[in-house]
DNA sequence: ATGAAAATGGAATAAAAATTCCATTCATCG
DNA sequence: CGATGAATGGAATTTTTATTCCATTTTCAT
């Protein structure tokens, strides 16, 4: 049954796969979905455990593997601990491996970003403000309409908000700018304002939040300090402080913190509607 | 004979290694010997192979496990699996159990996207190939013209990255839909393109790239798994997987990449013009 | 609709691995 | 030097895991 086609490498394993992926059935193809996405647990888990995982019975598994052309399963986690070993070394060790590999490389700049992320994020969880973000919460929950206002690097944010809350059938509009309408006109007195803007703070976002908070309508603030102008506005403000690499700075800790209102204030409807 | 000693740890293991090691018998120290070496091993070897590889009797390698606190080899092997698959822990299994204690409070999401998030990072700095993402620097900051398509939940990361390339004045245009013009007409033969799509990948993402990989344009994608489509139209594809809390998915790895992506595009384009 | 082919689930079987047991060897102390 | 207990090797047993087989369901073309 051994097929001489079968992988003897990661690369040619994940050739392989997304090759005859396509043409799969059903089960089989739950199977690649599950093994795409779950490559690493191949070394240490047995048939029952990979097939539970992909939602489908072992003897499925078993002819998923064959498909790929190794003789069974055993063989193919052969190839996978075999490669295993160098894996292994801990993060701090990939990190240095990737930084190493030349100080300006592609991948020596990931390795930066990837640490700026992490100490964002880390940054993140121990200096939000769990009441101010409860209140948002409660705000946003309650609110008939939310407002998404967000430009230029704030601008993904507030797209992804808007994606999140499409998703939870929760009414709201992403002000995108497109063809300079006056925004105005769609803010009714009671909807609330998700107003997200990072220094140099753009002038549009704030002033669109200071109309709305002139109807006397709440605006949750995502931004980078608390001394935003936002403040000004008295917005309830969310901080944020992204760790940046040279000039530049991504978005894991404002992202992260964007779903996290978002589900919380899709479950807390859920939990009102029922 | 399961003994409540038995380490839960590499840390707890380590110690209790050193400290018992020095009062063991011939074989059993050889064990002791062999697993510090190959400490990586354990999860992906059998009891034979790795009495073998300790020159020693399967059932001798049996006492060291019990020695060190194990019930036996298995105990010990799930302890090394467990560790190594700690990073990748159920997810929606995790949120529902915050769910039924009733810390379901917006920190405690926050908390969960976070540790999402990190370790997503972590997963992206060891699962990115090198070789790719500078094959996809070489030929993006070679492009005369960069388009970038992503729509849904890959809309944020397109704008971003749309938004990166202005600030470093690389030619770049982001097809955003509005006003469902065709964007094809502003594909020129070798212009270059970036496709970013998640499961479930969108139709007209697909269908755009492979219009350009029609063109005889090179393509590159940022997608979830082997296994996305645009795999099928031979775009140059850049894996990442995003940790999920329930059905929510963080952007943190994916615009980590992104975002250095952009950066290396720049700082080659810089060098190229000097 | 109807039959053929493909796909699937689940139980039965085979293979492999872990674990135990005991006879033998080795070291230690009187 | 011989007795005693610890240490060891290897085979027997048990448990776990992989694999196969076949009855049933689904899919698809006619």
């Amino acid at each position: 049954m051994t097929d001489q086609t079968a992988p003897v490498s990661l690369e040619e394993f994940n050739h392989r796969l997304a090759e005859i992926s396509e043409a799969m059935p059903k089960r089989l193809r739950q199977c690649a979905e599950f093994v795409a996405q779950n490559t690493d647990r191949i070394a240490v888990s047995t048939v029952a455990e990979l097939s539970a995982g992909a939602g489908v019975q072992p003897s499925a598994f078993m002819r998923f593997c064959q498909l790929l052309g190794f003789s069974g399963f055993s063989e193919m986690q052969k190839m996978f601990r075999e490669t295993y070993a160098q894996k292994w070394p801990d993060y701090a060790t990939r990190l240095e491996n990737l930084r190493a590999s030349g100080a300006d490389s592609p991948s020596a700049l990931l390795a930066e970003f990837v640490e700026a992320g992490r100490l964002s994020l880390e940054n993140l969880a121990s200096s939000i403000d769990a009441g101010s973000l409860e209140e948002a919460v409660d705000v946003l929950a309650a609110a008939p309409m939310i407002h998404i206002v967000g430009f230029r690097r704030a601008f993904p944010v507030a797209s992804y908000l808007s994606y999140a809350f499409e998703k939870m059938d929760i009414p709201a509009v992403l002000h995108d700018g497109v063809g300079k309408l006056n925004p105005r006109h769609a803010i009714r007195k009671g909807d609330v304002m998700i107003a997200i803007t990072f220094a140099p703070y753009s002038q549009e976002t704030i002033d669109l939040a200071a109309y709305a908070r002139g109807l006397g309508n709440p605006v949750v603030a995502i931004t980078d300090t608390m001394t935003s102008p936002l403040r000004r506005i008295d917005a309830l403000t969310l901080a944020v402080s992204e760790v940046d690499v040279g000039a530049f700075r991504a978005l894991s800790a404002t992202l992260s913190l964007a779903i996290s209102l978002a589900v919380a204030i899709g479950a807390k409807r859920d939990r009102a509607n029922e």
